[in-house]
DNA sequence: GCACAACAAATGTCATACATTTAATTGTCT
DNA sequence: AGACAATTAAATGTATGACATTTGTTGTGC
């Protein structure tokens, strides 16, 4: 755990590149407590604030969290899946928004991921996940409910089916596909879709999953990445024509 | 873009969450300049030492970039597919090591995923995949081949057969699952397996690619997920076995 | 023995100063 | 006028020292 004392700049990224190293090693392990500030500015030599910024980057991707008082300081945390939830939804959401990703890739990604999912949900779904998934498809039947509460719901549908495949690194894999691709989609789509034949598709796969027929599910799903993809064209090709008779 | 004021801890991620909420919602957008620290400081009413905790922070999320000098400062950062690799790979490690991920849940995630490119990939295998997949499986038959240099070569391979699938979007999203998980997956099952089988699978596949048959890549890796549960089964065994010899 | 106050150790924050980098500006020579 | 060098200004990078706040521990009085 040394840094380069001749490079001048960047010490804090030095350092906090030595500790992340560290813990990805396993020299540091979940839970040790890391020297205090005041340790750590003596032991690479440099002043407390260059160690304090090292420290807000480790916490930033979650690898340490710091505590005050008395036995408080920096300590190794374990890095939960619902913690990386968030980060990797954050990340997929900006990497969408940044790199001009034309719908259709965005698109076939998505559901090329989620039908992954199909057989294994289709083995292992629960009462709970079918319930979830039949109470979110009857609320995006209401026809009171918002374009943002419809997209929340639709959300929630995907996630249930994600999640009954019962597997904590794929549902982790898939925050982002799901979380972040999904609102895209509907955002984009959601002047031209038809609520009840998205309400039909999803009321189907729950039923294909009560029955354990995960090559059904996969086919609903295709249908659903299928309707998707039609809705896009349609709404490009309508814009497309506004520009033109502009 | 308003901090509470009240809330005397955490100012840092108060100020960092700001600016974050203001990239994400387009408030601020790629390439822009954020006002310098000092600017920062006196807007959010806190020491620039704070301010620079909070860039710290965004910084570590490839959020922003910054730069010296006298056209210097903090910039929007275009978040790219590459970069986010890296922090993709970092989290899936460490959730795996972190997380006591049996070693079937891990192997049933990485495969299930990776089989969600197979159709794909063998649309769309360019013959540059294919050169990179064979000539990986022609080094992996060398015999004096290091165990790292397998692994490395194996991770090569199955990067090849993602990237054959020619969607940014999932490369990204596989990236853990290949490049963390596979190397875990080696360090498991590296004293029972069989290169010889793994390099003729590793034929296999790049075969049913040439020939556009996805149905065939898919059963390859499926054989391939059911041998290395396979490997992994066998050598927890022998663990369990050499352990109650104690 | 228990409540309560004092203490100590750690992080959180502030203020200021100086170092370094970098681009723009200015100035000078040809 | 144009090219090149020196200066300047603006920004980040780093250091120092102080104070505020939180929190577990210690000790004291009853």
């Amino acid at each position: 755990m040394k840094i380069d004392p001749n490079s001048p700049s960047d010490l804090s990224a030095q350092i906090a590149k030595a500790i992340r190293d560290a813990i990805m090693s396993g020299a540091l392990i979940v839970d040790e407590r890391l020297p205090s500030e005041a340790e750590l500015s003596e032991k690479f030599n440099v002043s407390r604030p260059t160690v304090r910024e090292a420290l807000k980057r480790l916490g930033a991707q979650s690898l340490i969290r710091t505590q005050r008082g008395a036995t408080g300081g920096a300590f190794v945390n374990r890095l939960r899946f619902e913690d990386a939830y968030g980060q990797q939804i954050t990340t997929s959401t900006l990497l969408l928004s940044m790199n001009e990703v034309s719908f259709a890739v965005a698109c076939e990604a998505r559901y090329a991921l989620e039908r992954a999912c199909a057989p294994l949900a289709a083995e292992r779904r629960t009462a709970d996940h079918l319930a979830t998934m039949r109470a979110e498809a009857h609320r995006q039947s209401q026809p009171g409910l918002t374009d943002e509460a419809f997209c929340a719901s639709d959300v929630a549908f995907h996630r249930a089916l994600v999640d009954a495949a019962g597997n904590p690194v794929i549902s982790y894999q898939l925050a982002g596909a799901v979380e972040a691709m999904q609102p895209l989609m509907n955002m984009i789509t959601f002047t031209a879709r038809s609520r009840e034949r998205i309400v039909d598709l999803h009321s189907q796969i729950a039923d294909a999953l009560e029955a354990h027929n995960g090559q059904k599910v996969d086919e609903l799903l295709c249908a659903l990445a299928h309707y998707t993809d039609e809705l896009a064209r349609s709404v490009m090709d309508a814009r497309q024509a506004a520009r033109q008779s502009d």
